[in-house]
DNA sequence: TAGATTGTTAATCGATTAACAATC
DNA sequence: TAGATTGTTAATCGATTAACAATC
């Protein structure tokens, strides 16, 4: 998959950049050294400068980054300064959790609508969104050009959930289903997969007796 | 970081091998080809002969693997076997979202008690999960022979909270935090990256024009 | 036996790291 | 100027893939 000279590692450590950099943003020191970021990150000095260099030429010789224009590179890069619409499907515990979470909106994503087949869920809405019946799902996401669609649906029904979410054009699906999941080119699927960081936990502690 | 012969990817991998073979296991076919399972996951053959080979003996030429072996090999390499007893620390959207979810007992994980410092959630057990307050969490861990911390807690205090894990003897931490955690040798930190997955949403729909 | 399928050894690919050059 | 720090080019490392050998 092409992601324009940006290797998806390196794109996968970039909001941890600009979290910590925010998370400085009230310390006086307007400037950073990349040996810094990486001290604080647990990374490598090299690594930090070379995923930088991708995004900005904030950084200044002898003086290091300042903070503030490393954090507007990376936002821009991130494309967090354009909101992307998204809707969530399938309105159980995870659902509900990832709707009643206020964080995303800082990443960019906003959440317009939620969709469930269980009648009783729907028209109450929770946290201010809207919790619409399943049968309307694509109508909505051609309507109102969504773009992500959040998969928190049981594994049976992911794939069909899926295809959708395609139908209705969406173009990047974010899947917590524990399936893998096939789209036609050009959509993106990004699989959450909590299994498997279960599975380096539950391997850790019987390596360690 | 050493996982005894086998990579952190492959390991990542197995837990979606196991539950593609159980999604199988009610079909008639007893046995499965490597070619066969890789078509369904979307991964190479090769790959997965080598992912395999790696946890089970049970292939045979011509035949492939009895699913029901594969299974059981898989089972044991992870540990599913044994329970590895959890706490759950910050009961917020997330952290109940966490709780009511019933599927992780499927993976050996057992989650024991959660903590909070809000004295209005404690008490009040969710989905029989007791809620404790935060100052009994080291204690608790050490008595009850707890192994595994989940930490559900605002980024803030995420590395005070992990701290007191490992006072209270806890070896794995599932961080939920937007942070980078820092602990001792041996203690092992798996971070569940959202924004991380965010970004690549984002950036394959900024691509995309 | 022939062929399908596994398992392994060697080649490729990509990411990280190390060494160096550039520059404020 | 000297030194700290960036950015880049080359070397290393690890994982994936390709080619092959083994075997039921």
């Amino acid at each position: 998959m092409e992601t324009g000279g940006v290797s998806k590692l390196t794109l996968g450590r970039l909001p941890t950049y600009l979290s910590y950099l925010k998370s400085l943003s009230e310390d006086s020191l307007p400037n950073i050294s990349a040996a810094a970021i990486a001290a604080a990150l647990g990374l490598g000095e090299v690594q930090v400068r070379k995923d930088l260099a991708a995004v900005s030429d904030a950084g200044k010789p002898k003086v290091g980054y300042l903070v503030s224009d490393l954090i507007r590179d990376l936002e821009h890069f991130l494309g967090y300064g354009t909101q992307n619409s998204a809707v969530l499907v399938g309105v159980g515990n995870l659902g509900l959790a990832l709707l009643s979470y206020t964080g995303f909106a800082e990443y960019g994503l906003d959440i317009v609508a939620a969709f469930d087949k269980n009648q009783a869920l729907i028209g109450t809405p929770v946290d201010g969104t809207p919790i619409l019946p399943a049968d309307q799902l694509p109508d909505f996401c051609r309507t109102h050009g969504v773009q992500i669609g959040i998969l928190t649906v049981p594994a049976e029904v992911a794939q069909s959930c899926c295809d959708t979410l395609v139908q209705g054009g969406v173009r990047a699906i974010w899947n917590f289903a524990p399936v893998h999941l096939v789209a036609p080119e050009g959509v993106l699927i990004q699989r959450e997969n909590m299994a498997s960081s279960l599975a380096l936990l539950s391997y850790h502690l019987k390596g360690a007796k």
